[in-house]
DNA sequence: GCTAAAGTATATGGTTACCGTATAGTCAAG
DNA sequence: CTTGACTATACGGTAACCATATACTTTAGC
């Protein structure tokens, strides 16, 4: 074809600045077959017309619709305006389904962003007494006295309910540990998983953490020397005249392990006090 | 570590099901150091515990948040706090930022759903005179009698604003020649390139297609040969007893280039008639 | 008309976040 | 004590490019 008809032509460099491309994309597009420029001279040069925006604009459509390049060869090769409705029809219910997601993620972030707020006015080291106002936790089944198995058959059902539900808030897994248990000094046999979760039509397992006082404490790290903290907690309630008055909440404090290491978890145990 | 202690947690393959991922994403992320397992046997067997669904849901998150690995992972090791609330807020604005870009790809759909739909139910072999209503268009710069270039840059003008402000609705470009060209029969010299856009607040040039019936019809191929279909319409309405009364409407038809040859596109050509 | 800057081409290797498959060791149930 | 279900590592492959190197063309200024 000669120069004379590359009126009206744009350059790889034109055409892939108007797209918001690379070059390198349109080449790769050309590579595969996806969209090849209108003209090529003898001398390698590509010539996009401006209608090949409008196709260029669709592959990018379906790209961001997650269509893979092949897919979307495969669709302008052999399209018809049948198949083109009822593609952009899925497309459009996905569409739907991605925006309600990305709702979630933002009241997951949501959540995140109170609890690390709130952290961060907290001093982990000293045990306080604070006004807690009541709370509805979604609870998995009993696992009181239950073996390991079960446990953690308790845990998957309660975390595959919140997924397939799309309930997550992003709260953490909690631990509810009965009173009668602190007193027996058997800090790992917890009576339920619990979560928080977004609000729901469906008859959930509910526990209900009674407003009122409440002692809050901090134990960093190993997992087993978790009495010790559970003494301190003791300790500092017989110390305010008042006593152990519901079960123990612990909570993973996730946002606040400022030290990195495994060994460093955090956990926030709250007991009602009166 | 004895198998004692292997109480409360899950292998690869059981958090996997929990996380609803593969082994190898959990082995993969073991490699990079982004979510070690809590417990590693000698025999290589890997253990996590329920209080790292929450550290790997964390990942999950950023990750959906587009996070690279890499960085999720710097995060992770050297959080704190406040870098925690930094991060979250403008991955909140980002969501948003998302949200709102999948609205506008949601429009997009709409648009090329309707205008596909309406090509459905149409002929293109053959001119039909039909009512049509007002329509604004925005409009490029005047191009007619410019040289190459001068088209080119209006044409990426139109496209740049259009990307730039957001308000792509999916409506293809179209191009506008006047009469007096038609009668010149120089059917290349367009005054104008013209799309529909979002509504906006912004002041921009606008083009009003008159209310009235039209002659349509499609040039099918070549578009050097497209003086053929323009003696076509005219011959038409001569026939109909009707004169051209509206400059023309040229818009590149797509969806309905039911044979994928570059050669075969589709143009719908409108004139108002009297 | 000529040179230099800017643009075009191809080719090759690299990237991310895994997936697939092969091979081999390990564990738990009957 | 076997068998089936699991676990591990290792190596290759994938998508959709990006980066870089090298070489050729075009174009703008003098």
């Amino acid at each position: 074809m000669e120069r004379e008809k590359l009126k009206g032509f744009f350059t790889t460099g034109e055409f892939a600045r108007l797209c918001n491309v690379r070059k390198q994309t349109l080449f790769h597009y050309d590579e595969i077959g996806l969209l090849k420029p209108e003209v090529k001279l003898d001398n390698g040069y590509r010539y996009y017309s401006y209608q090949q925006f409008d196709v260029f604009s669709v592959i990018e459509l379906l790209k961001e619709l997650n269509m893979p390049l092949k897919e979307i060869k495969q669709f302008l090769a052999t399209k018809s305006p049948e198949q083109f409705v009822t593609l952009f029809e899925e497309k459009k219910r996905e569409l739907q389904q991605k925006m309600k997601h990305l709702k979630q993620l933002e009241r997951i972030v949501d959540t995140k962003l109170a609890i690390t707020k709130e952290g961060m006015a907290t001093d982990f080291t000293t045990i306080r007494i604070q006004p807690e106002e009541e709370e509805r936790f979604f609870i998995s089944a009993d696992v009181k006295n239950t073996d390991d198995k079960a446990f953690l058959h308790a845990i998957s059902d309660l975390i595959e309910f919140v997924y397939n539900e799309e309930l997550d808030i992003g709260y953490p897994i909690g631990a509810i540990l009965q009173r009668e248990e602190i007193e027996n000094e058997d800090y790992e046999n917890y009576v339920n998983l619990y979560t928080k979760i977004a609000p729901t039509k469906r008859q959930v397992p509910i526990h209900v953490k009674e407003k009122g006082f409440y002692v809050v404490a901090y134990h960093i790290g190993e997992e087993s020397k978790k009495y010790t903290t559970y003494e301190r907690i003791q300790q500092y309630v017989r110390d305010q005249q008042m006593r152990l008055a519901s079960d123990a909440y612990e909570e993973y404090v996730f946002e606040e392990t400022a030290v990195s290491e495994l060994e460093n978890y955090v956990t926030e145990i709250k007991i009602r006090v009166e």
